[in-house]
DNA sequence: AAAATACTCTACCAATGGGTTGACTATTGA
DNA sequence: TCAATAGTCAACCCATTGGTAGAGTATTTT
């Protein structure tokens, strides 16, 4: 909705490893540590990542004993759906009009709009 | 398409500049000259984002005379909103499968297609 | 109670990002 | 021809990022 979280989804998006996360959250809930597992890279570092999505909203952490377990959030994806969506539809139709100026290759006396 | 394509896109998604200057290069052509004016940083810093911009395949630049049209492409962004669809899909599912085994009828968007 | 587990937090480091300025190139314009 | 315009490029600055290692905090487990 606002800017702000626009651009903390997009970044969290940006990194491989996070998408990554996100890909084997969304076959079920887990802890840190099974997300760590395929990960070359410290528990620290995951922690990290789980961090950025968490602020993002992608993801939430949860107390669970000792453990935490992360379940991811669908609805945060919206916004930036949303966006890519409009623009999208926005490019093409600005897109479409430059073809059809450039198409009639009639010069235009200024009723364009 | 692959990795390295959405790692550039999504990251050139995440400035909200490079986001206005997608907007106002949505209306139509612009010169480097027209997408600097609205922002109050310099022609370089504009130029640079524009770099960010093209690597990722969002605009394209035609050198005319000694200016630059800068001219957007729509389809570099299918694969991030591909992306997106795909995933937010997939979660809602995986969402959808934790409910029934909750209980809970929290279900909201559930729309199909 | 003591030890192991599962994290998080706090430095710290190297690399990157967004910004600046100033020099440079290329095209117009006077 | 000389000066202004339009933009890029390179060097630099500082904040942020992704990574590390190590200490610290709960929670199990023995």
């Amino acid at each position: 909705m606002v800017e702000h979280d626009l651009n903390r989804v997009f970044h969290a998006l940006g990194d491989p490893t996070r998408r990554a996360i996100l890909d084997r959250l969304a076959e079920g809930e887990a802890t840190v540590s099974d997300l760590s597992q395929p990960f070359p890279i410290s528990l620290a570092a995951i922690s990290k990542h789980l961090g950025v999505l968490e602020r993002a909203g992608l993801v939430a952490r949860e107390s669970r004993g000792r453990q935490r377990l992360c379940r991811i959030n669908p609805s945060a994806l919206d916004d930036a759906r949303n966006w890519l969506e409009f623009h999208q539809k926005f490019w093409a139709a600005s897109l479409d009009s430059l073809e059809a100026l450039v198409g009639t290759s009639t010069r235009d006396s200024g009723d364009s709009e």
